[in-house]
DNA sequence: TCGCCGATGTTCT
DNA sequence: GAACATCGGCGAT
């Protein structure tokens, strides 16, 4: 099964499957430790009603990044997911952090290395992702995401955060025992 | 260590 | 006019 091919895959099993994929910008990032997912009717996703232009890219191809704004000053970055057009993708929620180290603490206020992306907003802060890479291709540079090179990760399913509709579904998934999670 | 709260601007009702 | 897939600082424990 080829790159593109992988994202029709149902979300939530993709969601698992990103856990120790690599996502990076120029060559700055991180493994994935902790996803969510966000499906069809799921009343907690910003495509719950339909498409919009802010959320044009969640109905475009799988395999391309779909990056909101929100409260007023954070970026969060989905994978889009499932057949295009069906709105459904999962949200990028923690890395841990392996190349450009030192780029990511400047951009973060030198914070210690264990809090430079354990968050959504702190990824796209850390690799300098914003609105203008939403429905980039995840295949091409500079924002790149790539297969795991490790063993495959042993999943933890939990709650999703932030959120206030559907607040009960397990679609939140980490790599059990990672300190570099967004909360434990 | 935990929980509350304010910042800040875009999007949708 | 309200809600928001967040974050960091502050005060209480």
């Amino acid at each position: 099964m080829d790159f593109s091919e992988l994202f029709t895959e149902p979300t939530i099993t993709v969601a698992k499957l990103l856990l120790g994929w690599e996502l990076t910008y120029d060559g700055v990032g991180g493994r994935i430790v902790e996803t969510e997912a966000y499906l069809t009717g799921d009343p907690a996703s910003h495509t719950y009603r339909g498409e919009t232009l802010r959320n044009r890219a969640m109905f475009g191809p799988p395999g391309h990044a779909y990056v909101y704004f929100t409260y007023g000053m954070h970026h969060c970055m989905n994978v889009v997911t499932g057949p295009s057009g069906t709105g459904e993708g999962v949200l990028i929620r923690a890395l841990e952090p392996t190349r450009g180290l030192e780029i990511m603490r400047q951009r973060r206020g030198d914070k210690k290395e264990r809090e430079l992306c354990n968050g959504p907003g702190k990824i796209c802060q850390a690799l300098g992702i914003t609105r203008a890479d939403s429905g980039h291709d995840l295949q091409k540079a500079p924002l790149l995401l790539q297969p795991s090179s490790l063993p495959t990760q042993e999943v933890v399913a939990a709650p999703r955060i932030g959120i206030r509709q559907n607040v009960e579904a397990l679609y939140r998934f980490y790599s059990k025992g990672s300190p570099f999670i967004s909360r434990p």
